[in-house]
DNA sequence: TCGACATATGAACAACTGTTCATGTATAGA
DNA sequence: TCTATACATGAACAGTTGTTCATATGTCGA
């Protein structure tokens, strides 16, 4: 603990940065919530910042759709395809439905749409 | 041009790759939005797919904040908080105020807690 | 059982990302 | 003008990510 008691700072856990506005800084610090869920929430929207994974869900979005169907839509391998559905399912955002030797996905959630919708929404923001 | 007229597949432009339901994919095809949108768009997710910077904007969510104060309370170097803060402000989602030596951050944009809210909830239902 | 087809998956590799370190710029005060 | 402070930024480096390639799994039909 190498305490520098030059002006601010009590005793607390901000001690080893400067700091000017203590009391905002505080009240902040008690208001944020907990790691695990800022954690959970940028591994989240990782998903989302592909363009590949964001193709795939808009393609979703507009029908039930077998793997080689996507590969042949986006122009890309099939194992990229499956690496990247792989991903989506695990983020809980697709699932799948084998019909013999086809699989079948679709969207799993409300949610991919509303955040589509929001991020489109900045998009089009102007300037 | 390699034809492979086999089944289906007329003259268009899915033709290297087998696919099962033509029809969908032509379809799903027409309803996709451009390339250019789809690319912004996870460019912009991005941007929320780290933990810093979601946590930076939690923060200002909260209240108006400089530099060093972020770094205080996210215990991280200056130089990684600039880095970081420049990356939003690129993206439009923050943006700066000097007064003196001291540079103020907010948040710059409602749809920074749209985002949010989208995200938790998804992330707050269960199994 | 065997081959053809749809899909999944591990390894490898290039491209990208976030942090640190060193340094530059801007402002205030002495 | 000189120094201290708050912030910005370029280079470097390690860790991560998305694709390809090769191969494995699973299912159907002959």
């Amino acid at each position: 603990m190498t305490s520098t008691s030059d002006t601010s700072c009590e005793q607390d856990i901000f001690c080893d940065v400067p700091m000017i506005h203590e009391g905002t800084v505080r009240e902040v610090f008690e208001a944020m919530p907990d790691d695990g869920l800022l954690f959970d929430m940028a591994e989240f929207f990782k998903v989302f910042g592909d363009s590949t994974r964001v193709r795939i869900l808009f393609a979703l979005h507009q029908s039930e759709l077998c793997v080689c169907d996507l590969s042949a839509l986006l122009s890309m391998s099939q194992s990229a395809i499956s690496h990247q559905l792989r991903i989506l399912k695990n983020a809980r955002l697709v699932s799948s439905r084998r019909e013999g030797k086809v699989v079948y996905y679709s969207l799993l959630d409300d949610h991919v749409k509303d955040i589509i919708e929001v991020g489109t929404a900045h998009l089009l923001e102007k300037k």
